[in-house]
Order: structure tokens, then sequence, then C-alpha cells
DNA sequence: TATGAATGAGAATTCATTCAT
DNA sequence: TATGAATGAATTCTCATTCAT
């Protein structure tokens, strides 16, 4: 088994030092604060049509109809600005998910409803999507920022696999639980990311809402009920 | 009388054209073929720790003990490389498929055999598979590379799927086994990503190759098939 | 349903689209427009000492005391800063040029106002001349480009040649003026860049303008005109 | 007016030092002859063809069939071939020009043999002529080689000046015969390069052998001599 | 705050030349 | 002699980041 992974580029990990420059946007003025917000979504923007590595500072502030420097006014770098949408993102996805847990329902339902909340929040977020997962491949710290995202979704599926089991309701009891919840975690983040980040598996291949969530629900629900799922 | 003249630039006019050195190794001195061996030995290294991105021209021929310039001698750039590196891969993951399909077995047993060979095939080209997922994230050539492998493994699992269906063995009828197999092909190839390149979830998890090829087929089954899988 | 994702390298997609950079100094500030122009002069003086195909980028920024990175806010790369010079120079030429030919005089007054409008033309764009010559051997681009600057002259010459036969003022009436005025065009090309590049034929030797001038407008005058040149 | 003049690489203008290796193929065996006269004609031929700055020594040995480092055991570099070129191209110019001086004939019928062996000897080596025109403008050794040539071509046609004023056949006076022979010269160089080199003013543009020599003939005689060249 | 020019540290690539076989 | 792999210097170009205005 493997233990290292890519390493991120040494020049550019050092993202740990604390250098100011408040997270959210407090303390800007009005016109500081139109400046952020444009940036933000110009680089979401870039981030979607040209993907995370290839968009550049002047790609994003070109778009945002900034200047360059101005960049630095409101981020650090571009870590710092993928840093702040990261993190939305992950508040966002967790908020909507964490809504569902409290709720009582048949199995498949809250399964379906989880993939349901998921494939939402990725559609909604696609330029969020698209730079966490090509960051995380490339730099240390996103690895980890991501690894954060899936570990709230793995915790979730498995723990809905546990019960399941408790209940008797699962199919042969999996020896694994974890590496279960992976694998299905898995399967969710790439089929977002193909479909809606990459826009499907040929060039111009479409996907409706309902088929993608259907997909991920039954499968996820297969994997780990006994009994069909309710036809509808 | 004379029509032609010099013809500009050579820079110019080469760039076109299909700047020969043979792909594979052919015509090399003995010499030339340990250099180039070195060569795509250092940079799957280099790929393993580094990632794609992350890994220079310098990288490669440092790791290999040769001077930039020799890089050149048998590849055009690190795409050149890389692509020489994804045919390999390429055939070879398609021809240990290939050769399963002919066989005829029982359903699990087809199916975990398909993901055991997945999964030992991009176990021991690691390097490989790190490289394409995120080359193809960054690159337009290769995600049609990346693509072309998906799309032989998507036929296969939707093959798997249809005929299952014709047989009466599947659960309620898919509506799509394409998109079905697209989900099933992604949760192995970020499978297999995060744990044979990015060393699992968290960074010192470890997983036998048997829990990983049952946890695969498992899904894989049962979201196809309606009875059990057999226990073991 | 997104359609699109990320589009691949922004290297390769950029390269064939029209890089912008205004071709003037428009929307500089005018600190811009001082480094502008000092890379311009700078530029035309590396132009003038080492020739065209010698001089580095980094020639060009030492000489105007700049980072060689300045180099690319203002120009592509070298071709499209001499792209730059031979544009004025071409518009200054043609206009002095355009200038004479509606006067009406002396066939060999004007002879020798051409000449003279050329060889100063020459004399105060040096360093065009010596890089637009040098280019032109070893550029496509800068063929035409030179070509198109040849033309006119050519053009010029011919139709004085015609017009003095439609007078009854020419030599023998000659089978191609258009080649006749090919060869005069040479002789001033080459004489000019002789005389003004390379300084001379051997390495000290001097040449008035008056002299210079005289020399080929007599030549052109006695090549196309029957009678003698008016005597000073 | 000028004095320097392009400097020529600095790097690579190093040509004094007498490195072995016979100018001629003198001391080589059979099969070294061989492969000597196969660089010199590959080099022709890619001289003519991309122009001598962008011909490269591996173009070179690979239009030879060669190998690259046989360039090197039979000329010093690039230079050295060139000079060996530049050698021949000048004995043979200047062997046809000598055979015609002893000559008496008519003016007219002198300068257009003149020309005509001029023509000829530039159409029969016209990788020589584009080689020597271009690194003349690049190379300080070159531009000494191709001085010597024209020189003996400008003594020859001031010459012909000289003698024509002392026999009361001139024009009015000419104050400076050797100017006037340096731009006669140059207009035959030039218009000789651009015809027999690049092919003629636009791409495809044709002349023959007997207009062209006809039209130097004609500026030659013109310029120099006061009764009109005799009719055909 | 905003601007955009300036910087300079890399990275890729080319090619003349050397050298072991 | 011939080969062709190996070298490394030189060059172009990009872009994150800084800084004067």
């Amino acid at each position: 088994m493997k233990t290292g992974g890519p390493q991120g580029k040494s020049t550019q990990s050092n993202r740990e030092a604390s250098d100011d420059l408040p997270a959210d946007g407090s303390l800007l003025t009005a016109r500081g604060v139109r400046s952020r917000a444009a940036l933000l979504d110009a680089a979401r923007q870039m981030f979607r049509v040209k993907g995370y590595a290839n968009t550049t500072i002047t790609d994003i502030t070109g778009e945002a109809g900034r200047a360059p420097g101005s960049f630095y006014t409101y981020f650090k770098n571009k870590e710092a600005l993928l840093e702040q949408l990261a993190e939305d993102f992950k508040s966002e996805i967790l908020f909507h998910m964490s809504a569902l847990s409290t709720r009582e329902a048949e199995p498949y339902t809250l399964i379906r409803e989880h993939c349901a909340i998921y494939w939402r929040s990725c559609r909604d977020h696609s330029a969020e999507l698209a730079a966490m997962f090509q960051a995380a491949m490339v730099d240390q710290h996103f690895r980890r920022r991501w690894q954060e995202i899936r570990a709230d979704a793995r915790t979730r599926i498995a723990t809905s696999i546990i019960s399941a089991e408790k209940k008797g309701l699962a199919q042969a009891p999996n020896p694994n639980p974890e590496i279960m919840a992976s694998a299905i975690g898995s399967m969710m983040d790439y089929f977002c990311y193909i479909w809606l980040i990459e826009g499907g598996e040929s060039d111009n291949s479409t996907l409706s809402d309902d088929i993608a969530i259907d997909t991920m629900a039954r499968i996820f629900y297969r994997s780990v009920f006994s009994s069909p799922e309710p036809q509808p």
C-alpha cells in the first residue's frame, strides 16, 4: 500500500504562515467588498472554464475587470482564494447534509436525499468542485481539505451501513463498512466530477438531475440493503 | 528559374510536422535503449512522488542521472513521454481485460475477476494512473486518452448489466445501463486512485488487495444482480 | 448540465489566438510609454551593432536597463518588435515618397528627389533597414513585409519608365519595365545597405549624402532616359 | 556614415584558430572523399532550401545520410564548411571573369558578357550565393570574404568606366568611378539574389536568363556610355 | 484601494560539439 | 572512419508577486 502520494509543489505549499488578510471580507469598505466578490466570482468562472491549474492570477483579475495587483489586496495568493471557496463549499455541503441526518424516513428515501443533496451541491458549486478536485491532486494542503470533505461524507455513509446492519436490513455483513463507504463516496465524487465538470463521458452527452441522482442512489442502496429499493 | 528560396524560420515550419522520434524505442542502440528506459523509469518515479504537473523535465533527467538535453533525444516533451506511458498502460489493461471477456463463469466470479484485474493493473502502474488522472484534468489531449480507457471499461460493465437483465438475473430494470456503468466505473477509478496513489483516505491507512477487490466487486455485483453474491 | 469542462492547457489554446498587446503604445501610462520607447530604442541600437539575428531579448532589455521579463509587457517576441519598427519604417518611407509623386518637375529632378528621399529614409532608419534586410532572408513573414516595401518602390520606378517612354524621352524601348525597375530598386536597396549599414565597401570608407544620392540618381536616370542629365 | 556594422556572433567568430583539417579533401581515403562530398552537397541543398542561418549541422548530416558526429571529421564547424564553398565560388567566379578581361570587343558586348558570366555563376552556385549573402550580414568573417568577391567585381566595373572615359565614350565625367562601380555591383548582386534565390519579386514570378542578363547589361552600359547600346 | 509596470526566478527547448564504442 | 548518445550552455518565455504612483 502506498503511503506518500503526490507531494505538492514545494515552492507553493507554505500556506501555513499566518499572513494577515482576514479570511472573510470583514473590515472592508463597500468598494472593497465589491472588488473581493468580483474576484471570487471571476475565479469561479475561470476555474470552471480552464480548470484550477491553468488559471492564472491575471486570468482572474482580467475576468473581474481589475488590475493584477488588486488581487493581493484581498488574497495572499491563488491558494488563499481557493481556500476561501473551499471553506464556503465545505460549510454549505455540511450544512445541507446535517439537515438530512436528523430526519426519520425510509432508508431509500434518505439515501436518495443524501445523493440529491450532494449532486445539487456539486452542481451549484461546480467551480469549487473542479478546483478542489484538481488542487487536491497537486497540493498537499488541498489534499487535506478535500479529505475532510470526503471524510464527512464517508462517515455518514458508514453510519448508514452500520445502522442497516443493526436493523438486520443489510446484505451479507460487510467486514469493513469504512472501506465500503470509501468506495461509495468515491463513486459519488467522481461521477459528479465527470458529469458536472467534464460534461459527461464523451463530449456531448447529457444527463438530467433525476437520472444522475437515481443512479447514485441505487448503487448506494443496493450495495448496502438486501431488499430491493421501492419502485416509484 | 528558382521558385522557392529560403523557407523562413525552421522553428515555425517544424512545429506542425509530426516530429519523428519513434514512439517505441526501436532504432536505438543498446545504450540508447538503456537511457530511454532510465528516463521512463525516472519519470514514473517522479510522477508517483510529485505528481505529473509538478514534475519538471529536469526532475526526470536528474532522477535518471542524465543531462537535461538528453531528454529530447527520446521524447519531444513531457506530454510525449506520458503518451508513451499511457499507451502501454492502455494496451496492458485492455489486454488483461479482454482475456477475461471470453471466459464462461459465475457472474460474481467474473465481476470479481474484472475488479481484480483492474486493481492489479492500477497497482502495478500507479505512476501511469496518477499521471493520467491528473493530466486528464488539465490537458485536452489526455482527457481524451483517459476517456478512451474509461470507455472500454464502461462498455464491459454495461454489457454485463444488459446480459444480466436478459437472463432475468438483474435487479429492477435499469433505465440506463450506460449511466449505471459510468457510475460503477467512476467508483473503481477513483477508489483505485485514492488507495493506490494517495495512500488511502487518511495519511497512513492500509488496505489489502483482497479487501479492495472484494469491496469493488460487491458494489458492482449488488448494483446489478438481484440475488446475493455467493459467500466465500 | 454542463458541457464544457476545463479546456486543456492554456498554453496550447492561447498560442493561436491574436495575442492582444496593442501594436502602438496606446493604453499605456506615461511610465509605460517611456519603457516601451526605451525598449524600441535599445532594440534599434542592438540591431545596428550586432544585427537582427544576433540580438537576443536579453541584449535588448539589458541595453534598455530593464529586466528580461519586462520585454513581454510590450511585445509578444522579437518578431513583434521588429514588426512594429517595420510598420513605422514602411509608413514613413511611403509617406515621403507619396509626397513626391504629385509634383511636376524635370525628370532628373524628380528622380534625384526620389533617390534622396530613399537614401535619407534609410539613413535615418538604419536599424530598421538592417533588421528588415536580414530578417527577410531568414523569416517568411518579414520576407513578405520587405517585398511590400520593395514593391511600392518598384511600382514608382516602373511608372517613371513607362511615362518616359510615352513622352518619347526613353532610351531604346525596354521590353520589360517591371524587370528594369526591379534591377534599379535592387541597386538602391543594396547600395544603401552597404554604405549605411556596413559602412561601405571596405572598413573605413566614407560617402557623403550628396555623392550617394547623385550616384543612384544618375544610374536610375541614365538607364531610362536618352538625353543626358542636366549638369549642375 | 556608419563605421561598425553588425559584429557577428561573438561566440562564433573565432574562426582564426588554425585547427588542422586540410581545407580541401586531400589525405582522405576514397570513402572519406565520398563522405566529404556528400556533406558539401547536402549543405548546398539545405542552404538553398532553408537558408544558411536556418540550416543546422543535423540538417546537413541528415540530408547527407550521415550521423551528426561525422560532420566534424571533415569540417570544424558550419563556418568552415561555408568557407570551403565560398573559396570554390570565389575562384570560379574570378576564373570566368578573368577569362573575359583579356578579350578585345565592343564595349556593350564586353559588358553583356560580364553580366552573363556573373548571372550564370550565381545561378549555378545559388547555394553559395544564398549562404554568402546571408552569412555576410551576420558574421564578421564572411563579411570580409564577400567584400573580397565584391571588390573584384567593383574593380572591373571601375576599370571599364575609366577606360570609357579615356576613350571619350563616357557620359558626363563621373566624379567617382569607384562609387559608381559600387552601385552597379550592388545592383547585380541583389538582382541576382532576388531572382535566383528568392524566386523573384513576388512568389511566382519567372525570368529567363536572357532577359535577366539584358537588364543588368543595359543598366550597366547606359550608366557609363553616352551612345546607345547597339540594337540586336 | 486601485493600478499596471517591473521584477526575476524558473521551466522548456535547441543545438553545436564531444566522445565512447 | 562512422556512429549516435550525451552534454550543457544559451535562449525564450511565463507568471506570481512587489511596488511606486
